[in-house]
DNA sequence: CAAACGATAACGTCATGGCC
DNA sequence: GGCCATGACGTTATCGTTTG
């Protein structure tokens, strides 16, 4: 499989799949990067996700350097026309799959220093360097793990990005991402986390529960107060205009005693 | 065979955006 | 506004491979 992009800019970056269904801007700010990505490979992850769960067979733990593997998963060898195409590739399948893709390593040649090597690594890639500031107000959580999946890519001479190297395998667990098949998908790859998963998505859907309750009831009651402020603006108009009225009518009385006297 | 180049890892700096 | 979290990428070192 062959992805391409045409345009030089940044601004103007447009992935066209060589098996010729999508084309799609990533700079139109009209679409997210999902949808994008949903456009582009909608139909191969679709297709993929029913090959792969039908079977009911664990994944490989380790695919061969070049061999049969679904279409929206990177492989040794694998061509892009550019290195944003294989961002736009390697993001794709990192949402397809669960995690988040970071962009990692630049080699630039020692010649001219230009780019001819890019990582392109799971954002859980590597260990965090401890902090060595004495005071640290906030802790922050650990964010790195030492993941290695990742994906290499080089320039060849003909100016086109290859990939040389392919590491599927996470030491963590995938994200569980909403879609057809792909909860049984990611359960497949890690069965040993599908309870503590199962477990959390429950746990997420209570919470979800909860809050839209007290969102109601919030909402509940600030209409309560409006109505009890409304309330209370009338009650305070009709003091208002009752005075009023009293004010007048005491100001002509005390008119007519004047005109009676004199 | 030596120099040039590439691959890789470890570590550090900087920029950016969000939070308090 | 300062601090923090995070990503991007540079620097350096080491080792393997290629090339003249």
């Amino acid at each position: 499989m062959e992805f391409g992009i045409d345009g030089s800019t940044n601004d103007e970056i447009e992935a066209n799949a060589t098996m010729g269904e999508v084309s799609s801007s990533i700079a139109d700010e009209n679409k997210t990067d999902d949808s994008l990505f949903d456009l582009v490979y909608k139909q191969d992850q679709d297709d993929n996700i029913t090959q792969d769960s039908s079977g009911g067979d664990t994944i490989p733990s380790a695919i061969p350097a070049v061999s049969v593997v679904p279409a929206d998963e990177p492989y040794v060898g694998q061509e892009f026309d550019s290195e944003a195409a294989a961002h736009v590739f390697y993001n794709a399948y990192a949402t397809s799959v669960g995690f988040i893709m970071r962009v990692s390593k630049l080699s630039r040649s020692r010649r001219d220093g230009t780019a001819i090597g890019r990582s392109l690594v799971c954002n859980k890639e590597g260990y965090r360097i401890p902090d060595k500031r004495e005071k640290i107000v906030r802790q922050r959580t650990e964010t790195r793990v030492g993941c290695r999946a990742m994906i290499m890519l080089r320039k060849v001479t003909s100016g086109k990005w290859v990939v040389t190297k392919f590491v599927k395998e996470h030491t963590h667990p995938l994200a569980l991402l909403p879609g057809k098949g792909r909860k049984g998908f990611i359960y497949e790859q890690y069965p040993n986390e599908h309870d503590k998963i199962r477990e959390l998505s429950q746990q997420l859907a209570l919470e979800k529960r909860r809050s839209a309750t007290y969102k109601r009831h919030l909402e509940l009651l600030f209409e309560h107060i409006d109505e009890h402020n409304d309330s209370l603006s009338k009650r305070i108009q009709h003091i208002v205009d009752n005075v009023k009225e009293m004010e007048t009518k005491e100001q002509e009385s005390h008119r007519s005693i004047q005109l009676l006297t004199n």
